[in-house]
DNA sequence: TGACATGTCAAACAAATGTTTTAATTTCTT
DNA sequence: AAGAAATTAAAACATTTGTTTGACATGTCA
């Protein structure tokens, strides 16, 4: 009887192989993405053998699946979308907060960096793992920012201007790494990395601000939030 | 000797299979990308055999340029940047058509999805025929943008605020079309098609615009930091 | 008509890939 | 230490892929 088939193999602590095999998907799946990386290029770098993926996960999807949620762990665990930011804290804080989380959860130099080249792929073509993180993770950093956004405007979170501004917001932020080879090509002056941060962080916020406190008044849909002024003065 | 290899088929222009190899290419490339689609399965949707790739292009590669340079050029025809904008006109109003036909070049309805399908693989990773497509299209587009931002802003084009405006307008009208299923997931509420184009250009434009006109003055080359935001230093 | 270029077709080729198999080896338990 | 379980290793398997080959068909023009 194949006990592996059944629960998987032993998780001894001292599986070693295991854990490289993770780390090299990590890696190659980073570089080449699902289709176009290969499990002898994995167990190449993991030093094992080929038969080795197979054996510690089931096929080469689970193991993606398992590269995923290990990275999107690790990076969310070091970049948590609202970091040392206190729960009354100003709206504009906060939302100066997530962005720059976010795009550190992006450029971060070191083993983080997969997280974002992954989700990269995940957006043009999903793979099944996609679905589990969207819930655990992806909804409720939407939820906070729809929240945030909301009480800048001083409007309903289901408000579909808070929406727009809500793809605004992200969509700056995730700009800077899904088009980087664009970007570089373009403007060569622009750089791209860990150290940009604050300052495209600074100007994602503030060109943000800038727009939902001066922006043209829309009807409110279902207006039902009370503290229309959030505001500075 | 092989004239083929060469010179090239001839152009006939009762050239059937090639004409239809090309359309069945163009789906096929923007449904699963170049390393996901076949030849096969190109050549079976043209009604065509299977060494008709080879024969007719050079090799899968020469038909993917081809497909790129055919659905760009078919795009840009439906939709030039500036469509019906005087030369002297308000940049304002370029800025929003300039969106208009952004947004309408990603979401048409028709063979014209293929360019963005096909633009938004080619972001994550490129090929070679991104090159050409680049210096004829993409920097004449940027260089457009960025003079319409600079009129805007009342600064230089090669200032770095002008560049950074010219992203944050940029990034907001790729992302729906780029990050559209995880969008769609998210916000089941959020249409994503042609007949929301211009409700997404008027946001798009009136954030951005709002953002301009309100931006915090920033000097010329240095950051600043507003906000008393910074806790950890 | 007859040579010739051009296009089409079925078949095969060569390389790559995920997975499985089967045996050897190591590790753990008793 | 002995037997069982877990792990590793080499090889092979089954598909799929882009490409090539060689025969055949078709149209053109002397």
């Amino acid at each position: 009887m194949n006990l592996k088939s059944a629960n998987g193999p032993r998780r001894d602590p001292h599986d070693e192989t295991r854990r490289q095999i993770l780390e090299a998907a990590g890696e190659v799946f980073a570089e080449a993405g699902f289709g176009r990386a290969t499990v002898r290029e994995i167990c190449r770098r993991a030093g094992a053998n080929i038969a080795a993926v197979n054996y510690h996960f089931r096929d080469k999807e689970t193991l993606y699946g398992e590269v995923l949620r290990d990275s999107q762990r690790m990076a969310f665990e070091k970049y948590p979308p609202l970091p040392g930011v206190a729960a009354d804290a100003r709206p504009e804080e906060k939302l100066r907060a997530f962005v720059r989380s976010f795009l550190l959860r992006l450029f971060d130099n070191g083993p983080i960096t997969r997280f974002g080249r992954i989700m990269s792929r995940e957006m043009v073509e999903p793979t099944g793992a996609l679905d589990s993180l969207l819930k655990e993770r992806l909804r409720p950093m939407a939820d906070l920012l729809r929240g945030i956004m909301a009480e800048i405007l001083g409007r309903s979170p289901d408000d579909e201007q808070v929406r727009l501004c809500v793809f605004s917001v992200v969509s700056q932020c995730v700009f800077y790494h899904h088009c980087r080879t664009m970007i570089s090509r373009l403007f060569p002056e622009q750089r791209l990395d860990a150290t940009m941060v604050d300052r495209l962080a600074d100007h994602i916020t503030g060109f943000s601000l800038a727009a939902l406190k001066h922006l043209p008044e829309a009807k409110k849909s279902k207006s039902r939030r009370s503290p229309p002024a959030t505001r500075k003065h």
